[in-house]
DNA sequence: GGTTGTGAACATATTCACAGCA
DNA sequence: TGCTGTGAATATGTTCACAACC
C-alpha cells in the first residue's frame, strides 16, 4: 500500500539492516567482557567466537558501522564498545515501565540485565490494587490508573508488558496514547499497534514448539538412519547418551526470528 | 561444507523453511482461538490478520505444508489445527525440565503456556540446597545432584536454562551428556554445545537495545522533519503525545530475530 | 464470484574470496 | 605477513500477480 514501488532509499544513507542490528547487542556483550579483562584488541576471528557468529558476518556487519578496525591488528576493544553503545543509542538513558507485576514481571524487575545498560526502570505497574505500594525489587508498585501520569511524567518511551494476555492490548493501547513508542510484550497475543509503534514479542511457548519441531525431526532422521541400517548400534550421532564431547562448537545460536539453519535433513 | 552446491534438496523433500516453522506456533495460537469460538473455516486473509502477518505469506507457509485449503472457501480450522500440531510434533507429549528455580524459573514453571500445548514440566532444579523440596507451582524443587537422574528417568530432550550466566554453561554441558538435545537459554551467555543439539536463547536485555536503536533513530527521523519544515507542527506521525488512534494496522510484530522490517528510513 | 496455491520478481541476509593496507 | 573491508556469489525470505479451481 503505501507508496507503490520501494524501492532502495537511494544515497545508501545510514540503513544498517535489522539482521545486523540484531546482532549489536550479542558484540556488546563479548566486547564488554573483554573490556572487563582489559583486552585491548581483538580479532575478527576471536570476538566472531565469543560471540557465537562466524568472523565473516561480524566483518560485514561491522563495515555497515564504518571502518573501525586496523588491517592486520584487529579491533580496538574501547573503541569498539563505545561506538556500538553509540549506535544503539545506549549513550543516553532509557526510561522503562513494566506493566504487570505477576511472577514474569517481578522477574524482570529483579533481572540485573535491565539495569545493566542504560535502562532504568522508571516503574512497576499493575492492575490489583492489592499489589499497590507492594515493594518489588526495592520499588513500590503503582496502580494502572496512573499511568499516564508515570509515562508522561517520567519521558517513558519503552514499556515491558508481562500482563496477562486477555489484558496486553488495552494496556498497549493507553501505553501508545501516552506517548510509548516501543513495546516489549510477554503476553502471548499479537499486538494491534499503530504505524511508528514498535513492537517486539518474547514468546515462551512458541520458542518450545519450534524446538520441538527440530526434536522431532531428529528422531525421525534417528529412525532412518537406523533403518537404512548405516553402522551397527549407535552409529551416526544417536543424540541420547554417548554424547561425543569433542567437537564443540559454539553453534550459532538461534535467537526467536530466522536465521539460516536447516542443516540439510533427509539426506535424499 | 559438506556436498559442494547445496541446491534446492531435488526432490522438493520435507524441507520447512526455518522462517516458515517460526511462525507456524503463531498460526496454531490463532487457529486454537478460532476453534474454541467454533469458527468452522478461515480465508488466509481472516487467519494472516489474526496472526499478524500477510496473506500472502501465509499461503506461502501453509503451501510447504502440503495443500489443505480448498478454494474458494479458505481453510478448514479443526484439519489445520490437526496438521499444524503434527507438523510440529505437539501431538507427542515433550517433558521439559527447568533449571534454575530463582524468579525467572519460577515464573517459566508457573506460566500455563507451557502445560498448554503438549509439554509437561517434569521437573524442576536447582542447585541451591536450600531449595530442594520447596514447592514452587505445585512441584518440589529438586537439587542438581539429581540432574542426570530426572532427565533419563523421565526421558526428557528439551531443558530450559534460567541460571545466572555464569553457570549456563556448565549446567547445558551436564544436561547434554545426559540426553537433553534441545536448550532454551534465558541466561545472557553464548551456549557452546556439540553439533546436533539445539539452543534458542531469549535475551531481555537485547530485545530492549534492539528497541532502543530504533526509538533512537525515531528521535532522529523527528527532529529531521522538524528541521526540514515539512507541514506545521505535528505534521508526520510525532510519534509522542497526540498520536492518532486511527491507521491500526496490526503490525508485522517482529520477534527475536530478523524479519524484513526497516520501514524506508531517512527519505531522501 | 471468491480464494487458494505457486511461479517469478524482488528483497534481504550470509558466505566466499581476495584486494588493500598496517 | 596478518587482518580488515568489501564486491560478487549464493542462499534465504517476502511479495506480487495470476492461473487453477470450487
Amino acid at each position: 500500500m503505501a507508496t507503490g514501488r520501494t524501492h532502495r532509499p537511494a544515497t545508501r544513507s545510514r540503513g544498517i539492516p535489522e539482521a545486523t542490528v540484531a546482532r549489536l547487542p550479542l558484540y556488546l556483550r563479548a566486547l564488554t567482557a573483554l573490556s572487563e579483562r582489559s583486552v585491548p584488541t581483538v580479532s575478527s576471528e576471536e570476538l566472531a567466537a565469543a560471540a557465537g557468529v562466524n568472523s565473516a558476518k561480524l566483518r560485514k556487519d561491522f563495515s555497515y558501522l564504518g571502518s573501525y578496525g586496523t588491517r592486520g591488528v584487529g579491533y580496538d576493544v574501547e573503541y569498539l564498545v563505545y561506538q556500538i553503545s553509540r549506535e544503539l543509542g545506549l549513550t543516553q538513558d532509557w526510561p522503562v515501565v513494566i506493566v504487570g507485576i505477576g511472577n514474569l514481571g517481578a522477574a524482570l524487575a529483579n533481572y540485573g540485565g535491565f539495569s545493566a545498560r542504560g535502562f532504568r526502570v522508571a516503574a512497576l505497574i499493575d492492575a490489583d490494587p492489592a499489589m499497590a505500594g507492594k515493594p518489588v525489587a526495592g520499588m513500590a508498585v503503582q496502580h494502572t490508573d496512573d499511568l499516564e501520569k508515570i509515562i508522561s511524567e517520567n519521558g517513558v518511551s519503552i514499556g515491558v508488558i508481562a500482563t496477562p494476555a486477555g489484558a496486553a492490548q488495552q494496556v498497549s493501547e493507553r501505553l501508545i496514547a501516552a506517548g510509548v513508542t516501543s513495546i516489549l510484550n510477554f503476553a502471548p497475543t499479537v499486538l494491534s499497534v499503530p504505524e511508528g509503534v514498535d513492537v517486539r514479542k518474547v514468546d515462551l511457548s512458541i520458542e518450545l514448539q519450534i524446538l520441538a519441531f527440530h526434536e522431532q525431526r531428529k528422531a525421525g532422521e534417528e529412525a532412518a538412519a537406523a533403518a537404512a541400517g548405516g553402522s551397527s548400534v549407535g552409529g551416526a550421532a544417536p543424540a541420547a547418551a554417548v554424547v561425543p564431547p569433542a567437537g564443540r562448537t559454539t553453534a550459532e545460536q538461534r535467537k526467536g526470528g530466522p536465521e539460516g539453519d536447516v542443516p540439510a535433513v533427509m539426506p535424499a
